[in-house]
DNA sequence: GTATTAACTGACTGACGGTCAGTCAGTCGT
DNA sequence: ACGACTGACTGACCGTCAGTCAGTTAATAC
């Protein structure tokens, strides 16, 4: 009898559910000013039931930020894989990143978010080893690129992959989220200070700054730093 | 008559007073689990009082962040000014900022955190101006410094000062946030893939692999790069 | 048709941010 | 010296919200 089988496929379904009602309030308010009866109301459910399938607040909040990781995932892979020079595909990755950035922009804050230490001490041992997993997957393409690179010439032979995959990863982050914060916090003055400033290019830029210290002398002969 | 005066140094001190209670409170708990009751009794005032002083929990929490500005401020300033080489200047920078990050973690986290834009959004406006501006000095000490070294010939002249500042805040502080998220998670499977690295070293590596990517040619001559 | 199980509900609790009518110590004018 | 006044301070109170749990409902098993 394959009830037991529907029944864990309609628990899962359910579980998607709360997370689309979630990411909607949670994309809106942020955690702080959303509140579980809206999610509940908008997932249709009692808020009772929103604890049947997850623990707490932050627990569901770090779901919505799984599915995220989970399109960032496939975003980083795409890009890894179009059978381009290793030098191109680190560069697909970081534009990958900006894409991110510009067209899940929500999920990119909750990201940013999230790395608070005191919102990790509230999520439950079992969701955070989840999320990490899935945080993981992304870097490991990161670090998978860079050990290409350097086998196959392009990168120094001292650079070492998961450091370097640590670094760009941190870089592009930190840069995004200075980005997003002069761009939203309504200051005039650092405003007017940055009205010349292309950021979209700096990001470009900073990024080549980074990859072109680790070409070996024979890369950096075909590559264009421009500052 | 003095009398307004003294009245007007009594209530900046009990401002202060009320921060460094509140300090304490947000150090351990983070402003999530910090209580107005809890930083009230610290302060041995009641929580009444603490709303004469500051409009919100919020804006308290950033008048506690701009005293870290005011802390980090002067170390750039003292990092800055030992009149050496401009390429050292700026590795001091760098070293100043390492340095916080490790001496003042709490005052660190709470940077991190306040970059946030849902807690923005609670910060009343004279606040965020307030806050906003003792960021933007602690910005203007690296700009100069750049600035100064373009002039003396280690920087390439393309080399914009404001974006190239912005690019190494934004670089430091990403690494740090991810060393100091990987160094908090209790995560096993992380902590033994990184069990090789040395962050601090890491982190000097990262930074001058940017400052590398700034040098003229001449000045790189004199720069080893280590990766 | 009845018993059992599981999904779901929503009223309730405790905690907390923020308010405000009222208290009281210190100051001023006479 | 004394009453009037000011403003710093208080804490009981309010509304809101995360989280709970006794009870209802619907589906399944026998």
């Amino acid at each position: 009898m394959g009830t037991a089988e529907r029944k864990e496929r309609e628990k899962l379904h359910r579980k998607e559910e709360i997370i689309d009602a979630a990411e909607k309030v949670f994309f809106d308010k942020g955690l702080a000013m959303a509140t579980m009866d809206e999610i509940a109301e908008r997932a249709e459910l009692s808020k009772g039931t929103l604890y049947l399938y997850y623990k707490s607040k932050e627990d569901l909040y770090m779901a919505v930020i799984c599915r995220g990781h989970q399109i960032l995932l496939k975003m980083f892979q795409q890009a890894a894989a179009t059978g381009e020079p290793t030098i191109k595909l680190l560069q697909n990755i970081g534009e990958a990143y900006f894409a991110f950035y510009k067209r899940h922009h929500d999920y990119f804050r909750m990201f940013s978010f999230s790395e608070n230490s005191q919102l990790q001490s509230q999520v439950s041992e079992e969701m955070r080893m989840t999320c990490a997993e899935s945080g993981q997957c992304i870097g490991g393409v990161v670090q998978a690129v860079i050990q290409q690179g350097k086998e196959d010439g392009t990168y120094r032979p001292e650079v070492s992959p998961l450091e370097m995959s640590f670094v760009l990863w941190a870089h592009c982050r930190g840069v995004m989220e200075l980005i997003d914060h002069i761009k939203s916090v309504p200051s005039d003055g650092i405003k007017r200070a940055c009205s010349e400033v292309d950021f979209d290019k700096l990001y470009r830029k900073s990024t080549a700054m980074l990859v072109y210290a680790m070409l070996t002398e024979e890369a950096r002969k075909n590559f264009k730093l421009e500052l």
